[in-house]
DNA sequence: TATAGAATATGACGATAAGTCAGTTATTGC
DNA sequence: GCAATAACTGACTTATCGTCATATTCTATA
């Protein structure tokens, strides 16, 4: 009997259409002041049933954020998919995390939200299901780290773990620096964001291939003394 | 007469005592579950004196965020004083945000709170004096880059503003990271938050330091091929 | 010293919004 | 058709921010 599977198919459709509307809510009027009666009413439902999906506000805020997370992955890998060497690999990798914040500002600004309370280990993700879906950018990215090491695209005297964890956290800083204080920088420095971006991905670029042996382009490569 | 002197004076002491009682109140019970019925009792003042001092619960916390930056800063100066290169007084600066998150974590989360907020630019601080406040720690590093250029410790095709902006993101998101993320990476990668931090200061430091020639001493020089 | 007026402080109250729950409606199995 | 189960509702409770009419304290002056 299919009942069961259909009433679990319309209850994840449902789930998915709260989650639709909370989006347009708080994306457009923002989270902190969108209130939960706008969602129900964008839902088209009440209150009440919001609460028998999902444990609170902030709990289909997670909802949304996850999305966020699904959708940064999925760049992340494509942007590998294309790319032959490791080096080029984490490179696509630091452009797509840029790209996503130009085209999903939203999302993005959730997704920090979510680094700011220091989700995907803790608290509200109980599941190990999420937990793993919410380190897979970290795995990714460890992932094109080892290729490099192995193709010599990549200085090899890195720990891919490690390194993987610092160009996250350079990535980030960088990005939440030119989201947050850009027009301050603009201003008060007279820089613009692009070049704080291109200025910190030619950092690291310069120092994941330290050392490395040129082979097929001359890019990027170290020629002193 | 010195009446109004005084006046002033005790209206800038209240105004102390009930920030001094917001940080014991915030701090203890966390910023969003503390209320501020918790500050007046602990100021030992009505609620609505609280509001003759600060328009808002967030300006309260303003006022908190202010002082945290005055620390760093103060931090940040007695770092530089103590090193005589630019490049280890960029590095001393480094450390003393480590530090300054390890001796002081409930200000250190004010600080975030008010980048993550875009502050120190735009809203919150009205007057040009607090903005110039803020901005005091990125001035700080561009002084130390600027000076380890003309010193010959740091590499002199950088661009100081650049650089210091992304030595600033950089580090703010090591330790956003090793803050919120740091169980999870011990538990999930078998990592220390502490090698994490010292790989990236590493990395600075090398990068910084590339095709820098050795003078007094043979720290991290670069000696390949 | 007595008092008008200014400065400061109070706490009950209004407004808003999260979250609950007793009751209603719809669906399913028999 | 009917009992049982699942899904849904919206009025209500609770919590807390911020306000304001009122009260208190302080100061200058007669």
């Amino acid at each position: 009997m299919g009942i069961e599977e259909r009433r679990e198919r319309e209850r994840r459709q449902r789930r998915n259409d709260i989650v639709d509307a909370a989006e347009s809510v708080f994306f457009s009027k923002g989270y902190a002041v969108a209130t939960m009666d706008d969602v129900a009413e964008q839902a088209e439902l009440s209150k009440g049933t919001l609460y028998l999906y999902f444990k609170s506000k902030e709990d289909l805020y997670f909802a949304i954020i996850f999305r966020a997370h699904q959708m940064l992955c999925e760049r992340f890998r494509q942007a590998v998919a294309t790319q032959a060497t490791g080096l080029e690999q984490v490179h696509a990798i630091g452009k797509a995390y840029v790209q996503f914040y130009y085209d999903c500002k939203d999302y993005y600004t959730a997704l920090v939200y979510s680094e700011a309370r220091g989700m995907c280990c803790e608290q509200g993700a109980e599941d190990n299901q999420k937990i793993h879906e919410m380190n897979r950018p970290m795995a990714i990215l460890i992932e094109a780290l080892n290729l490099g090491v192995a193709d010599g695209s990549i200085r090899s005297d890195i720990n891919p773990v490690e390194t993987a964890v610092i160009l996250w956290a350079n990535t980030t800083g960088l990005m939440q620096v030119v989201s947050k204080k850009g027009n301050m920088l603009h201003n008060h420095f007279d820089i613009q964001p692009d070049d704080i971006i291109k200025a910190g991905f030619d950092m690291i670029r310069e120092w994941l291939t330290h050392g490395v042996v040129d082979q097929t382009d001359n890019q990027s490569v170290d020629k002193e003394e």
